[in-house]
DNA sequence: TATTGTTATACTCTATAACTATA
DNA sequence: TATAGTTATAGAGTATAACAATA
């Protein structure tokens, strides 16, 4: 017998995304499955494409992580020989760049990962994911959150 | 300087779902600290509370996790003293219910969701967020996801 | 002093595989 | 055979705290 998700549940924006969410990442991942990367990994590597160049921190904060977190991913992704480290504006800093391999594997990932997002709302029409996808960038770049900000994620 | 995100990102729907969950689950983190539960385990006492005596494993399911995950879980809420098994409909399960502390503090836990919950939205008409329940709720419960499917999460 | 990268360490959550005891 | 619980183990992802080099 199934169980009941009663209405203290359901009436939660959060819960509700939360579960839209992970029904989509999970489309995501057996998307990218054939490529070996996770979907924020595929993240990470879109961001450096158009920001060629930028610096680990940067690329952390831009995927809500801090940077020792984003050392680890971009360490994973340059095993793979997706990303390279270049030298950076300063002698701190490393500039991180696709490499050719990457920029080409990266083309292949989007096509399956664009095929997946439209799976993964295929029950909803056009303008009806125009809305959603409306509606949840205000939510995600809300920038007050209430309470006390100190850190951007934490570090 | 901050990082672009370009349009390959900002089209996936799954994008702008993982940044607007992520961000509510932080918020939601956030309000249920002083309790000592995780998002993820405040959706597990409202499951037990609303389906008294259910198994572990129907547990699991509802939350998307294997019943080795859920035993955790469970073990997690039980050492708190939120949870309890009793003898189960027959020898192998367990019946899962609220200890009546566990129903104490998950009255509280919930006003404090509720309360961070709304500030998660807070950007959007009491209409829109209606709307985007509603569109969450379509995404989330669309039941074939294309490809093969066999296992519900995995076991 | 502040920042970047780095390392070591730990924690949370999840999965897999195997075992047991029931059914 | 199939199912529920359990255990041991492993993996992914993240965080914290420190340190070195540089700004």
């Amino acid at each position: 017998m199934p169980i009941k998700q009663g209405r203290d549940l359901l009436q939660l924006v959060g819960y509700q995304l939360q579960r839209a969410s992970l029904a989509a990442e999970q489309d995501a991942r057996r998307a990218l499955q054939p490529f070996g990367v996770s979907p924020a990994k595929l993240t990470a590597l879109v961001l450096i494409r158009d920001n060629p160049g930028c610096d680990q921190t940067a690329l952390g904060r831009a995927l809500s992580i801090n940077r020792s977190s984003a050392m680890r991913q971009v360490n994973i992704l340059e095993e793979r020989g997706l990303v390279e480290r270049r030298p950076g504006r300063d002698a701190r800093t490393n500039a991180l760049h696709l490499t050719s391999e990457g920029e080409q594997r990266l083309g292949a990932m989007l096509d399956a990962i664009r095929e997946s997002d439209a799976l993964s709302v295929s029950t909803l029409t056009s303008e009806e994911r125009g809305v959603l996808r409306a509606l949840l960038e205000r939510v995600a770049s809300q920038k007050d959150r209430s309470r006390p900000r100190k850190r951007t994620p934490a570090d």
